[in-house]
DNA sequence: GTCTATAGGCGGATAGAC
DNA sequence: GTCTATCCGCCTATAGAC
């Protein structure tokens, strides 16, 4: 309580977020795999054992970025909807996809050690999985109040797919049509899909540079409608049933 | 022409194999990034330096496993459409997508290499290009043939991306209708989407298991849907759009 | 083509002084 | 909390003998 401890532990948070800092810039160099406390610390100039007192070990640094990365992109989804209170579902829908493409675009090294390949021997505590599902929650969002009014009327499930979507539903998205809630993480696994092309070059020589943003958005589009989002004419505008 | 020639020759395509056998044993245990020459050629019971006559780098034993691993893929593609041969459109571009997905389950860290996270400090020389379309064209292919016929009535496509889709048809898919074209692109990228949540973790905790598959299946036929090809009634029935 | 030897690095983690 | 020192491992790549 007094200022000594409280100066001693400011400075503590602000060497682990040092640490963090230069940490996430050995990830851009290096990758997740090959991160090492040495490096980290030689380019501090620090000591490597003197960081053993901020991350007990290497997967303990690499637990934090990974938790930071989530919780950054969840901050971006939840940020995009912030900023469309009241605007239609899927117009909000759109948002979110693109701040999360976006965030990729903006942050590809974190995007790999989030939704790119597990890094081999490590494996994640229980601790990322709530910051995991912060966009996931944002996207349920969404859809919880554009089905809280009128349902919207999305075609039914093939009866083997039935039990497991209604499980989903009652696990994470309690209030959805459980056709929903099966087409939405179908649509995070697909949204994710196309943004990791994008990153990873699966688009070189496929897709324009500078076309990437529109093709992403009209298939974030597409998406809202596999949802059951209902397709605006125009901005701002629900429309009705129909389709585009 | 020698036998003597011919023998050593074979001799050095099965240690070829041999150290790539290996590898991709390493590949599984430690992951791309830490691929390295002196623990393949240990596991073998050779010296380090005598692999270099075999692979002047580590990068090019890395471009090997690449391409044997896009070949792979592409040939279980080519082997599914052709082990349908005469089938209809719809049922070719689902088990197109299914012998995808097994051969993924069956060779995960040779998913990840082509199509997880790239690896920091590499990049893939042109070899590599060839291979790495064989699944796409495999696709192409399919609906090439279900458009042959009676074109299939797709959305059209938002000007905006007209010029980009026109440019990729003309580019690796002529004869599709370019709405075609920029939907297929799309579709595989999200296949793959599906695929990588499901390899990589994403799916823990959000669906179960068991239900992978039939889910797996279910958004496959979701986006054959989404390449205009028409959906059957049944198992073997095109509906009423085409006769082939 | 395979061997030994070597150069010149890198890493995680710990002990014990200050 | 940071330091030095240490243990023990790892790596790419080359030179030169056989």
């Amino acid at each position: 309580m007094s200022t000594v401890r409280g100066a001693r532990e400011r400075a503590r948070i602000e060497v682990t977020a040092a640490i963090k800092d230069e940490a996430r810039r050995r990830l851009a160099a290096e990758g997740a795999a090959k991160l090492s406390l040495r490096a980290v610390a030689r380019e501090l100039g620090m000591v490597s054992s003197a960081l053993y007192r901020y991350f007990p070990s290497r997967d303990d640094l690499l637990t934090a970025l990974i938790i930071d990365a989530y919780d950054s992109v969840g901050a971006a989804a939840e940020a995009a909807l912030a900023g469309r209170a009241g605007a239609a579902p899927r117009e909000r829908w759109t948002a979110v996809c693109a701040a999360v493409r976006d965030w990729a675009l903006a942050h590809p090294h974190e995007y790999a050690l989030i939704y790119g390949s597990p890094v081999p021997g490590y494996s994640a505590p229980q601790d990322t999985v709530g910051p995991a599902s912060r966009v996931g929650n944002a996207l349920i969002a969404v859809l919880r109040e554009a089905h809280a009014g009128p349902g919207l009327a999305l075609p039914p499930l093939p009866a083997e797919l039935c039990p497991e979507a209604e499980r989903m539903t009652e696990e994470f998205a309690p209030g959805l049509p459980p056709q929903v809630t099966a087409a939405l993480v179908a649509a995070w696994a697909q949204l994710v899909g196309l943004i990791s092309f994008e990153l990873f070059g699966q688009f070189q020589r496929v897709v324009e540079d500078t076309e990437r943003a529109r093709f992403f958005r009209h298939n974030a589009d597409r998406l809202a409608h596999e949802v059951g989002l209902p397709a605006g004419s125009g901005p701002g505008d629900q429309g009705n049933l129909g389709r585009r």
